[in-house]
DNA sequence: TGTACATCAGTGAACGCGCGTTCACTGATGTAC
DNA sequence: TGTACATCAGTGAACGCGCGTTCACTGATGTAC
C-alpha cells in the first residue's frame, strides 16, 4: 500500500509528520460535535482528540470557525453523495426514486448529526468560504433536478409545474421533518410515527395538488 | 408605578438589589445569541451584560445550560403568542387566518433570532425541563387547533383530513422555510422570491391536494 | 406604626484551569543537479 | 543513484487572559409582634 502518500492506519505509530492532519482535524471535530453538540469543542479539544499539539492545527486553518466551515463544506460533499445515489437518475422509477431522495434526506439528519448543525444551524455563514458555498449548492442541484424529472413527466394536458419551486417545497419540507423529527441528537422531538411516513403522506398529497399523481 | 415591586427602568440607577435579575440575564443572554451566535456568549458575559456580578447568576440558574433552556421556554411562550394572535380563532376567515398563522411563524424566525435558535438549534433538551416541554408544546397546540378548524370544515362530501398530520406537516413546511431562508441570522439562504410566497404557495397546493380547496 | 430579626439576593476577592496564540525550533519530505 | 538544500508540517514551552466556581460577606427586603 505505498500508493497512497501517507498510509495512515487507525493503530499505527505515526512519526514526526502526521500526513493527514487536515482530514483528522475535521474528523475529531465530527466527533466532538456528536458527542456535545455544535458548541462543545475547542480548537484545543480538536487538535488533542487528532493527537498533535495544541499549535499544529494553525497550519491548517486560522481558527475554529474556519475549521467549522471545512467541517460544512465536506458535510454539504457527503450529503450530495448520498442524495445522488438515492435519486439514482431516477431509476428504476421516478416516483419510488424521488421517495427514496427524501429518505435519504433524513437518513443523513440522523446519521450524520454532527455534519447536519455544522451545515444548517451552527451559524457558519455559506459565503464564508466559496467552496462551501458550492458543495452546499450541489447538494440542492441533485433535489432540482430531482423535480425538474417529476415535472417534465406531468400529464399530458396540465401544465407541468415550476421545477424551482417545486424543488424549493420539497426541500423545506424534508428539512423540517429532518430538523424536528429525525435528527440524531437531543433536539429530536417524538413522533407518533416514523418521519419517513411523515414525509411521504406529505409528498403525495403535495404532488396530488399539483397534479402530478391522480385522485386517491 | 408602585404596583411592580422594582419597576426597573432603563436608565434608573439600581441599587444593592437587582430586583430583577432572572430577566435582566435572559434579556442578556437573547442579545448576545444574536449579536455572536448561539455558542457566543459565556456565563460571565450574560452576567457582565446585565449588570452583576460573575457570582450573581448562580443565585438563579445552576449553569449556563440552565439559563439556555429559560430562554427557549421563553421563547416558546412569546412565539405562542405571537402565533395565537395571528390565527385569532380563526377569524376573519378561516384561509386568511392560516395564512396568517404561516406568516406569523416566519416573522418569528426573522424577528427573533437568538430565541429561534435556542428553541430548535442549539442542542438544549426539550425534556431538561418541564416547563419547557410545555412551553413548548402549548405552541404546536396553535397549530394543531389551527388544522383541526380546517379539517373540520372539509367540504361535505369528502373525508375530513387527519387534523394531527396536517399541523405536523404545517408545522414541518414553516419550519422547513424558516429554517432555511426567513431566519434572521447568518444562516439565511437567498431565495429567488419572499419566503411569504413560498409558503403560500406550498400551503395551497397541500390543502389543494387534501381536497380542503377546489382546483385552480 | 415601629422595631427586631430572618431571609434573600447581591458583592468582590480569590483560585485553578485551560484556551488561544506566538515563537524558535526540528524532523521529514521533495527536488535540483 | 546520491547528495545538498529548501520547504513543509510538526513540537513544546511560554504567555496573558478570562472563565467557572466558591466563599465569607453585606445591604435590602419582608414579616412577626
Amino acid at each position: 500500500m505505498a500508493w497512497t502518500r501517507q498510509p495512515q492506519g487507525e493503530g499505527e505509530r505515526r512519526g514526526y509528520h502526521h500526513g493527514n492532519l487536515r482530514e483528522a482535524l475535521i474528523e475529531a471535530a465530527r466527533n466532538l460535535i456528536a458527542q456535545k453538540g455544535p458548541a462543545g469543542f475547542t480548537f484545543a479539544d480538536a487538535a488533542r482528540s487528532a493527537g498533535v499539539s495544541s499549535a499544529a492545527p494553525y497550519r491548517h486553518y486560522r481558527d475554529r470557525d474556519a475549521l467549522m466551515a471545512d467541517v460544512a463544506r465536506r458535510g454539504f460533499e457527503l450529503f450530495e453523495e448520498q442524495l445522488e445515489r438515492a435519486w439514482n437518475g431516477g431509476k428504476p422509477e421516478l416516483f419510488k426514486a424521488f421517495e427514496n431522495l427524501g429518505r435519504a434526506y433524513l437518513n443523513f439528519a440522523r446519521g450524520e448529526p454532527a455534519f447536519y448543525s455544522a451545515m444548517f444551524e451552527a451559524g457558519v455563514p455559506l459565503d464564508s468560504d466559496a467552496g462551501l458555498r458550492q458543495a452546499s449548492e450541489r447538494a440542492f442541484a441533485v433535489l432540482r433536478r430531482a423535480t425538474e424529472a417529476l415535472s417534465a413527466n406531468a400529464p399530458s394536458g396540465t401544465r407541468p409545474p415550476p421545477a424551482l419551486m417545486m424543488s424549493l417545497h420539497i426541500w423545506a419540507l424534508s428539512h423540517g421533518i429532518a430538523s424536528l423529527f429525525a435528527r440524531g441528537d437531543a433536539g429530536r422531538r417524538s413522533l407518533p410515527m416514523t418521519p419517513e411516513d411523515l414525509l411521504e403522506a406529505a409528498v403525495l398529497i403535495y404532488l396530488r395538488g399539483l397534479g402530478l399523481i391522480g385522485e386517491r
